[in-house]
DNA sequence: AAATGGTACTACAACGTTATAGGAGTGGCA
DNA sequence: TGCCACTCCTATAACGTTGTAGTACCATTT
């Protein structure tokens, strides 16, 4: 591989002329530019990353951290790293990715790495507050941003939906539909359960409705899981509408409602939370609050190369909106399924 | 951040004497050796990589390269790099993470930064042959190992699944259900799906069925497209099962079956292929021919970590097996819901 | 006593860049 | 003629490692 000795050399300059060259110093007329622009192209010239790094003191890499396979497989994982490519073209910044298992041995070993690497940013995602992956990363001093994960330091913040909105949207939707009598199913979790709760009381306070603590139940964000806590709720109240913290429970529900004979959605109307492929192919399609991974990604990544060019003083929390997405799943005022995505 | 210098000053040794430590030389005696530890642990000293690259001339990494946003999302990403993230910890090499948007200014970045980083070897996924990334990965030289796309060349080679004994799995289980008039939506696209029709043929042949056009329709990979092939075979045709090259038009093929007052799974059978997430999740869950993206990953990275460890002369390409995963879209041979994944 | 061999280190030259400082040559001007 | 400024270029010292070739010292062997 050519190096900047080979393109002096073939060039006819010093390799201080060609370094000069290709870092845009103005003290070289267009003449030996050109000479030495053509003898790299001649050459096939790509500046050695390494050597840049090791002189400049920076290697110009973000890390990008996903759980792995013991992990829960977090649904927005591709959007999220679109949006964070996104953000990152054009910048000096490339991406290594580090698939993180749960077994402290490994995550050491992982750490290790971002060190050696002297990685400038982390971006992680799918990891609760207190998994060992998040506080090694508050513990390794390295600036970061977590999606759905609510930790903050001096170099650390985070992205993540506005949970509480979103799902006050999904309430208010089955609200104007005239359902008053309208189920929750909580998820077990962190802070973001929590918000979704906030936002299906919000919108039903403000309907002057109030809260009934016998149309709520718990799950833990499995399809099983769902598929009881609607069981649990059907057998002390008859609610006409669901409103599930994720999609997946949703689907529970679905399944029990259906063995239990009801029809949907002329029976009971549900909407999910977070838009999975698989809420548009169930059936009936599942109406569902849509998050953005992509628009997370790109907001993570946009604010810890702000904060790493020395824009904003530290990195900032940040909400991305929600977007409430009608299928049939709430009755048939939706488009006919030929039109549908 | 501590350098070598450091961790020898603390240790009253040489810079020599610390590298060698670190590098299991074994002229240095234990009371040394602990000296030098202890320095390197109070020091938080961590390998700078750029510089111990720039030196053996090898920068450990290898390139992960994905489609970006207007690409088709390949299902198996996720677990894909899972597989490749397993095989290749422990090993001297880390991961970056490309990912490709489809004009050929942004390739040409990719490229180079491939060429900066000295990236030792590429996996790429969800690239068509004849897709520039596919060209441009041939063109760099780079030694890679590409998933799904079979392309072959001295340093370049691919992994996938066995698709034509996957179909015929298919294919076996509706025969063994007595079904005899089995159509195929077939998929538009390269190698891959000829072999998933050759399966379906050969399954059929071995029962001694004569292959028949009339059940066979075209579509492309999509919902709407699974939809209308199976709205084409029904006006001609009176199968009994369907078998779709793949979950999503299995879905459309669901879907027309549906609208035309067809229950299922009494009135037609139905197999899909990929087990995509959904599969579980629609009404009646699909039976479907299980892809394992894990083990495409795994097996891509071994074989491209074997070739650039000297271990095997050139890269080869493998098939990798599939499964057949019985749900209940043949009918209710299968266990009951609680049970189910 | 001199040669041999082993142990425990160290010196030094790379690796491919960047940045700083400086130098040669030219032209203009007092 | 001497001085200065300007243009175009080059020398050199880092950056943090690794690997090779040594050296100094001591204990054996001949």
């Amino acid at each position: 591989m050519a190096t900047l000795r080979d393109v002096a050399r073939k060039a006819g300059v010093s390799i201080s002329t060609v370094s000069h060259v290709f870092n845009g110093y103005d003290d070289i007329p267009a003449e030996t530019r050109k000479r030495v622009w053509d003898a790299a192209r001649e050459l096939d010239y790509h500046p050695n990353a390494s050597a840049r790094s090791l002189v400049s003191r920076r290697s110009n890499l973000l890390g990008l951290v996903v759980p792995g396979r013991a992990g829960m497989r977090h649904p927005f994982l591709y959007a999220v790293i679109c949006g964070v490519a996104e953000a990152i073209a054009g910048t000096r910044f490339g991406l290594t990715l580090s698939v993180a298992e749960d077994d402290q041995r490994s995550l050491r070993e992982q750490v290790n790495r971002w060190k050696e690497q002297r990685l400038e940013g982390l971006i992680a995602m799918g990891f609760a507050e207190d998994h060992p992956v998040a506080q090694a990363i508050l513990e390794s001093g390295i600036p970061a941003m977590l999606v759905d994960t609510i930790l903050e330091s001096p170099r650390v913040s985070w992205v993540k939906s506005n949970d509480t909105e979103g799902a006050a949207q999904a309430v208010r939707h089955l609200l104007s539909l005239g359902h008053r009598r309208i189920a929750y199913i909580h998820g077990l979790g962190g802070q973001i359960c929590q918000e979704r709760l906030d936002g299906y009381r919000l919108a039903l306070s403000e309907a002057g409705i109030p809260f009934d603590p016998q149309l709520v139940e718990v799950a833990d964000f499995t399809k099983s899981g769902g598929y009881r806590a609607m069981n649990r709720i059907l057998s002390r109240a008859n609610p006409t509408a669901v409103f599930a913290a994720s999609d997946l429970m949703a689907f529970g529900a679905m399944e029990c409602l259906r063995d239990r004979g009801l029809r949907l959605p002329e029976d009971m109307a549900i909407v999910g939370f977070d838009d999975i492929d698989a809420a548009s192919h169930v059936t009936p399609a599942l109406t569902t609050v849509r998050q953005f991974g992509d628009r997370m990604g790109k907001e993570a990544a946009e604010t810890l190369v702000a904060f790493l060019e020395g824009r904003i003083e530290k990195p900032h929390p940040s909400l991305v909106g929600t977007e409430l997405v009608i299928r049939r799943s709430c009755g048939y005022s939706a488009k006919p399924y030929s039109m549908m995505a």
